[in-house]
DNA sequence: CGCCGGTTTGATACTAATCAAGTTAAGTGG
DNA sequence: CCACTTAACTTGATTAGTATCAAACCGGCG
């Protein structure tokens, strides 16, 4: 956790703002500039850098934050070390259980991230007074339930080179910068040992299928962690 | 779906109701007894023998479900037909996507299934009409999204062995009559093959790992749904 | 009785894990 | 600036765990 000053560019921000660039979630403008502003002056800005962790599992619930700008890997690990990540979490998404004492997963920052944070109370008061604000919230809920049951059937029933083709497809749609549709080059925020732990795969079988992939020209890697995808319908196809 | 009737005893289910039983989500007594009223004369009580489809992936959602009795699963197929169930619910859960014009997965009756049905347009004005009613709704999805992480845990990480004891525990909890505490004895919901799609495994895997818990004395299987459990603890040592 | 769906059991094949070296890129310190 | 260290990654050989294919079993029902 590096910096932390008041964050009155809050207002800027796609979680708590009046003109949300965002069009993923809908439905902006949720908090009346009172409530807007009374929200700002409780929040901080933090940042955390790669690697660090934001909560962990089973451990009371500090505060919530908006995802500024980073990606936040979500993680559960078995008492053997087993670990399996169960969400990532990219602006302007909300970090934090809510209605909960205790953090239901390990949150863990992948790359560098910067949030917004405001207090249990804060946040607390702010649902109870603004519905709208709530209601966004509850969206926001309802995508990641349907995220997780898509994930599900990945890492159920696909192969490894489907895992690691749908995995590419996610990061592509997620690395756009702000507009629809997915990007054909991209940096993947995660290592071969995260993906790994999100795919339920190890390490060596992410690297062999990656690799596989490009001497079949599906796609591009520069300096492990640059993909370039020149067909992205041809990669779509492998996602089974 | 064999009967249809309106359903004045929504008073005394579980979603719908002033004094529920149930304490597995809470806060329970969400609904005036006039918006309690008005929501019971908008429902259908509706049957579904088991098997039967409740809604399609991809579908215009029709309407909302309480779940009075019975398990409804939730599942997703790829284009080759593989098939990867994504959640269960049992009462009182609510069955049905909120806030989206089309389901995101397919909902079966896994066993014989009663619901109290109500239109899409019902369910959005008591949403909008009882903050309290919605908060609720709220906590089931959040529940929902809690199991749905756990389950990629052992959809990702576990083995054949212990994601076959994981789903027995499962059942043992939520099979329950009321009580908070794990039944010894039950009736699987489902069998084999959906038992395999719901922990990515073949009908075959899931078959030998529960006739090696039988022989090793951890469960006792008869007439191919019903389990008992002498030693609860020694199932959950091999949930992993 | 004989069929049939659901289930169990067995033999074999194949995918991905494990074990084990290498390789690359980015520091770090002399 | 270059040897050394280290972490992240790739590649190869072997093994283990499940899937697949195949056959038998069981219980219910026409």
């Amino acid at each position: 956790m590096l910096s932390v000053s008041t964050c009155s560019e809050t207002i800027d921000i796609p979680l708590f703002c009046q003109n949300c660039p965002s069009r993923r979630t809908g439905s902006c403008a949720a908090l009346s500039s009172d409530q807007l502003g009374r929200l700002a002056s409780q929040s901080r800005r933090v940042h955390y850098d790669a690697g660090e962790a934001l909560a962990a599992d089973a451990m009371p619930i500090g505060g919530y934050g908006s995802l500024l700008h980073g990606v936040v890997k979500l993680s559960k690990v078995l008492e053997d070390g087993r670990q399996q990540l169960v969400g990532l979490q990219f602006a302007p998404d909300l970090t934090g259980r809510l209605f909960a004492n205790e953090s239901r997963v390990t949150a863990e920052a992948a790359s560098d991230v910067d949030l917004c944070v405001v207090s249990r109370s804060a946040m607390e008061a702010v649902l109870r007074d603004s519905p709208d604000f709530k209601h966004r919230i509850m969206l926001q809920t309802l995508r990641e339930l349907d995220e997780a049951r898509d994930w599900m059937v990945t890492l159920g029933r696909k192969t490894a080179a489907e895992k690691v083709a749908s995995f590419l497809c996610l990061i592509a749609s997620h690395a756009t910068p702000d507009q629809d549709k997915p990007r054909t080059s991209f940096d993947l925020p995660l290592s071969r040992a995260d993906i790994g732990d999100f795919l339920g795969l190890t390490i060596e079988t992410v690297s062999r299928q990656m690799s596989k992939f490009k001497a079949d020209g599906v796609i591009g890697i520069e300096n492990y962690r640059h993909v370039t995808v020149p067909d992205l319908a041809r990669l779509r196809v492998q996602c089974g």
